[in-house]
DNA sequence: AACAATAGTGCAACCGGTTGCAAGCGCAAG
DNA sequence: CTTGCGCTTGCAACCGGTTGCACTATTGTT
């Protein structure tokens, strides 16, 4: 006999405390207008005095609302999911609804188990970037209501984050500051971010007629960013667009350590704005994901719930921030 | 009428579909050795196969276990936070419970709302510098298996972080690296952290010798550090230690701004290790913070559910990571 | 062969709410 | 003085599991 919960009152000790019966006691919470107004006040004041609270589990039993959801991140440790968790999270509270966080350490085996777990006890789930084969996300969005954050699964509920906009942008700025040769520092390619990001850039800097060459990274890290400066410089670029801004802060460190100095011998920009103005010098970034695509992944997902039908796809336009780490080309330079 | 939840098996379909009854079906799972075997794995094929999983609501009703618990941390974007959110999260994954996250926006009111909403369906609580009243968090702790990180409040479990041995690392290198005056970059008064490290540092100092200015930053942010960085020179230090790694990289970036160098010009030492090596120079820091809080607050927690009786009191020793950041007092400086 | 012990199963109550339905009530209309 | 209707309220079933207890076979003991 492990330590038995201490006994909070349940309805039935109000009702019983009220001489009222169970059905008129719950009624005078859920349904205040069919009880007599006078009772109604009674028995909340009871309620209240008996420090009496509704349990969410049984009342999810009996309605179906579990007044919960979950939303599901790879890696809550990377600097982009915070700002998305928070504002899901004051979402969430406004909307009364508490929220699980799964953290599936980018691996698709442990968000299996974590949907399965969390699937009977919410409303709906908030998936960034979900690392689930589409066919299993497809049947879970088909049971509950499920929004996508940065994955772009046809006829499921999705906010996505426009690269387009932000890396033409973006290009265009190193053009005119006469840059003719840029690196794009590519994430991982299972991921459907850099895809859009990787495609953008090929194509703006084709428009643009610059040179581009595209490195592999990998995980996108602060190590992978600072160990690439080399192989980068190599490739005669004088500007790069990294995949995120972990990867720029990196690259931003590698010069440091070589002596050499961005912005005036390289150009850096990053991707996301997570690090906002925390780098020196403060980095040049494609804004426009975290926090906004949190927070319109939960007005999905509410409308979803509320059995609306909300737009499936929304895109999230990213725009450049233009900050210290982008200067124009050196005169002697190449 | 809303979109109904899909209907997912339940038990007493299983118990149809097996030509047995509810009790049976249930027991094939809960205490299997309670049912002939070639039973219980007719049971099991059988819900395998109408895809019957447990409802962990209806389970909780009648056996009081909820298998979730809950995190409340005062704001999810510090990046204190998201390390130790993530052990507490894998520990919570080795024990199959789902972990609710709350985030108070560092509000009493709102952390009250959160901890009322959620003591319900949880089986226990980690609150993360929780600003709750000493009163309220003792109310708490006698009704719910609750361990605190970072506020110390005797008769609560709680696992803190113990400043003094780190701090006394890191003033023991300065002196014998020659510096004769330092800097505390102090932190909001208010908390528990502040008041250790404050503490120790004055401690330290004075047991070294050392002069010792302390600077009063309140709100510790990535700006107030890169703006104490004039005032802090005006001391006379030749280094400093901040309250947290936030702060630290903020001075970075104000020594930087001025064209001077670190650690050549200036050391400087963080705390709570949370940016790792991501700073240019890599910061020294203080640490032994926010995972291994998070996972010692986990398994306090565990037992805590299993009705043992973990140690009240976890001390954390914090030591000091030596990196980049720091070097001895230049010949010439004072 | 009679009887006790044991393994396997089912009945029904219970966890704490919600809700359809019906019953009791007062009051106005017929 | 009925009849009818609306307002309040209670009964009881239900949500989907778990579990104490009783019951029936089986097997083992003298």
């Amino acid at each position: 006999m492990t330590s038995k919960r201490n006994g909070t009152a349940t309805l039935a000790d109000v009702a019983a405390a009220a001489g009222v019966s169970k059905s008129t006691a719950s009624r005078a919470f859920s349904r205040p207008e069919l009880i007599r107004p006078e009772n109604v006040d009674r028995i909340r004041r009871i309620a209240a005095e008996l420090g009496y609270t509704a349990d969410p589990r049984a009342r999810a039993l009996s309605t179906g609302r579990t007044a919960n959801i979950a939303v599901i991140v790879p890696d809550i440790a990377n600097p982009f999911f915070p700002p998305l968790v928070r504002a899901v999270e004051s979402g969430a509270e406004r909307a009364e609804l508490a929220v699980f966080l799964g953290d599936t350490d980018e691996s698709a085996s442990r968000e299996r188990v974590l949907v399965d777990r969390l699937e009977k006890q919410v409303d709906g789930f908030v998936l960034a970037s979900p690392r689930l084969p589409d066919a299993q996300i497809r049947e879970l969005a088909e049971r509950v209501p499920t929004v996508l954050i940065n994955r772009d699964i046809p006829g499921v509920h999705r906010v996505l984050v426009d690269a387009a906009t932000g890396v033409r942008e973006a290009v265009e700025l190193l053009t005119a500051l006469g840059h003719r040769a840029i690196a794009y520092l590519a994430g991982p390619p299972e991921s459907w971010a850099d895809q859009q990001r990787r495609a953008a850039v090929v194509q703006a800097a084709s428009h643009a007629g610059l040179a581009l060459s595209v490195l592999e990274l990998g995980r996108p890290s602060y190590e992978a960013g600072r160990e690439c400066v080399g192989s980068m410089i190599a490739t005669g670029a004088t500007a790069a667009i990294a995949f995120d801004d972990v990867i720029a802060h990196g690259v931003l460190a590698g010069f440091a350590t070589l002596g050499r100095e961005v912005p005036a011998d390289f150009s850096v920009i990053g991707c996301d704005d997570v690090l906002a103005a925390t780098t020196f010098p403060a980095l040049t970034t494609i804004s426009g994901g975290s926090a906004a695509s949190g927070a319109a992944a939960l007005d999905t997902l509410l409308a979803l719930i509320d059995g609306e039908h909300p737009e499936q796809r929304t895109a999230i336009a990213g725009h450049l921030v233009h900050r210290a780490s982008v200067s124009a080309v050196r005169q002697h330079a190449r």
